[in-house]
DNA sequence: GAGCACTCATGAGAATTCTTATTGCTGAAA
DNA sequence: TTTCAGCAATAAGAATTCTCATGAGTGCTC
């Protein structure tokens, strides 16, 4: 796997290099977008992340730039905190995903290996469960139009919860995948976030979304579709 | 790179092994001790990640006899919740570093790296500057003999000084490898953890180990050897 | 149906981490 | 020497995460 990276600030430039190769990947550093460009060009990458914040020919255009060159190629864009409209627009401009600055590498290395699974084109920017909005790039969520606020492991859990939705998932999944925990704690600390979650996303509705699998674990499903299980499903306050 | 895993509970065997052929490694997983010990000896492996909990002959001697047949094997265990004198057991039987459950997989990739790196037999596992102590297996740290209690992050940031004793390190090296971020976060939390870390490390004492080196970052030195630097030095209260 | 064991929900609070604002210090220029 | 700007130290408090204990619900057995 080659990916290519294009950042301006050295000395993240060669923590992100070294940061990947140690996952095995070959990784092409540059600080000029035109080379970038260039080299995207040259069909051999796997993979792109792009800094726009460089000194040669970067922002949008150098998106845009990379993107006209390689149809399908999967490209991350790094950039600082942004206002909505901003990241939209380079969504448009062919971003396949975006992380905002500060991150956690781990964060990004596990995003990349997202893109090159699903290979190029996310479609998985937003998360729709009903009328349950999961917005990834814009770290947004609504229930009904109206926007809920949650801390981070909120956040994580429920884009867990919905990117596996109709599906059932143990306390050692979510545990796994939300906490990057091994191991089952000993602790309730997922049913204490479920219970977090329940109040902030079902409390004002009708529909609850979010079920309790007794035995197994818990399951994001619209309505009552899959499993209609027992007899009292939805009724009853 | 190959390395042997063995662990008892499949599914978190399942999660090891994918954890790490993501990053590269070839994997080979096995819930049996007698043959994990079988395996290490055909010296393919460059590093082994031993769970001592195995149905079939685990524990403290499996841990021996996979030492047995390879002497400079870099091997890590995975334990549970031990005391100290159990700790001690397993650093006696040949393990070179101990990683507790439950655990983060980033941690426990990066200290295989880590031992990959230096290849064995750790000699790492206590940190000592002056009359500063810290082990890393028993996460104790210990002053003048009278131990201290440290936050995680406390830890972290301290065993990071120690290693890097002597040098000077700026705040953007410590947000690195202290909280895994890419960026210089705008805050001052690392002068905030300096801080508390001060009081609990340095307060009670006279040598002051931990120096501000304006306009670069902090360092931790023994004494005054290096730099010396301007002429105030020690003195002053 | 009553009792029981088990699982899950919930409340409360502690520990930790992080943010922000203010104060203090240092070194350089006037 | 004085003043000033920039950097660091500290205090205070807010947000988040986590733990623990208790209470409620569920399904099983008798």
């Amino acid at each position: 796997m080659r990916i290519l990276i294009a950042e301006n600030d050295a000395a993240l430039g060669a923590f992100l290099q070294q940061g990947f190769q140690t996952e095995r990947y070959a990784v092409d550093l540059t600080d000029d977008g035109q080379r970038a460009a260039a080299l995207a060009g040259g069909n051999i990458y796997d993979a792109a992340i792009l800094d726009l914040n460089l000194a040669q020919h970067g922002g949008i255009d150098l998106l845009r730039s990379v993107r006209a060159k390689r149809e399908l190629l999967p490209i991350l864009v790094l950039a600082n905190q942004t206002g909505p409209q901003e990241r939209a627009e380079m969504l448009d401009a062919g971003a396949d995903d975006l992380v905002l600055k500060p991150f956690a590498l781990s964060e990004l290395s596990a995003r990349v290996r997202a893109l090159l699974r699903r290979g190029g084109r996310s479609a998985e920017a937003v998360l729709c469960v009903e009328d349950l909005e999961l917005s990834r790039l814009e770290r947004t969520v609504k229930r009904a139009g109206r926007s809920i606020e949650l801390t981070p492991k909120e956040f994580a859990l429920l884009e867990y919860l919905m990117r596996n939705s109709g599906e059932r998932v143990t306390r050692a999944q979510i545990v796994r995948h939300v906490w990057n925990l091994s191991f089952d704690t000993m602790t309730n600390v997922v049913d204490v976030y479920i219970n977090y979650l329940r109040k902030k996303v079902d409390s004002s509705s009708e529909h609850k979304l979010i079920h309790t699998v007794r035995g197994v674990g818990y399951q994001l499903r619209a309505h009552d579709t899959a499993r209609p299980a027992a007899s009292r499903a939805v009724a009853a306050s």
